[in-house]
DNA sequence: TTGAAAATGTCGTTTATACAACACATTGAA
DNA sequence: TTCAATGTGTTGTATAAACGACATTTTCAA
């Protein structure tokens, strides 16, 4: 898609300070893990860190952007419809992501680390919904995705909440036939 | 041992290139191996290969000091006398080093590896007579270190030559005796 | 044998990283 | 409280690495 080339020590090292972070977090939380932790880990100097990150959160946010991005297939979407087959994958994405990050130790974060998993299905769903729609209603598509990007996320804190009992496909198409006639009255 | 403050950059980019060198070795010979090879597979640039080696048999030969300098525990080696010990223990680290090599394709370049060895021998030989002898001696023990190094290393040929029947140990310690009077001739 | 493609080795310029030093905030124990 | 230790974020300077270009040399198929 981008024909970025970017430089290759740039790949490397923010490679290399997401890895450590990585690293890290699973063998103690978010709030314990310091720049230098990271740096050291990392072998890099700390003053590099923050020519790639803001700081930690800022750090934490991309990390976990990029890991649901890959778990999202972003390709798929930015090329498909906004259809119950894709609503699906998508909520299977996120639950899967959800999994994932239980693994790890983000206790005291799930409030960063929800903002961030909304943000970027707001961007998806956004996306997805300008493909097929005129560009005069921005203003509407732009709340639609909003609301369908809380509504998503909600539904898959509620999914966690019933001790995922069942299988998050089901559990989502059960809901599916109200949200797209919602949809499909957003757009008109 | 050397106070030594290297660039992480340079051990990092060294380290690299290296393993990289390491990886491409176990899927296809020497001589096939291009520099460009190296530097694709490290994701580095070609200019900077030649920034940290001469050429790539200054590489090979780096590489083959070092992992040999790994099999002979080199500390060891700068803190003890040159008694049977511990040419029993020179040698069995050769013929480790050797086994380890012969799973790699260096086919055409036992030359080369050959010279290194010896090489390197010779550089620890001659550390242990100077520490245990007076400097006056100097041209004497260089050249001791160079009859040992050779004498030593062509053992090991041999050894191999012999489809390996014999254990190390046991191959080497039964010409120790005469290697060992030698030296102490040597050294009056 | 020849000529095109690939590999080598070098150079100058730009950019990313290392490092040390700094002021400031936070923490925690005396 | 106070003070010492630790973490944060920034700055200026030195240096390693990226990149593109170049002249040679090597390779190898036509």
């Amino acid at each position: 898609m981008n024909k970025v080339k970017t430089d290759p020590r740039i790949q490397r090292t923010r490679k290399l300070i997401m890895d450590s972070f990585m690293e890290l977090s699973s063998e103690k939380e978010f709030k314990d893990i310091t720049v230098k932790d990271i740096t050291t880990e990392a072998m890099i100097n700390r003053a590099t860190f923050y020519y790639h990150f803001e700081d930690i959160y800022d750090l934490l946010e991309k990390i976990l952007s990029e890991v649901l991005l890959v778990n999202l297939d972003c390709d798929y979407y930015q090329n498909n419809n906004l259809n119950e087959k894709a609503l699906v994958n998508i909520f299977i994405a996120i639950t899967n992501f959800q999994k994932s990050l239980s693994n790890r130790c983000h206790r005291g974060y799930e409030d960063t680390i929800a903002r961030i998993i909304r943000e970027q299905l707001e961007i998806i769903f956004y996306r997805m919904l300008l493909k097929q729609n005129k560009k005069e209603e921005d203003e509407a598509l732009k709340i639609t995705a909003v609301i369908l990007s809380w509504g998503i996320y909600g539904a898959s804190v509620e999914w966690r909440r019933n001790s995922k009992k069942i299988e998050p496909e089901e559990f989502i198409k059960s809901a599916i036939p109200y949200i797209m006639s919602g949809v499909d009255f957003g757009l008109a």
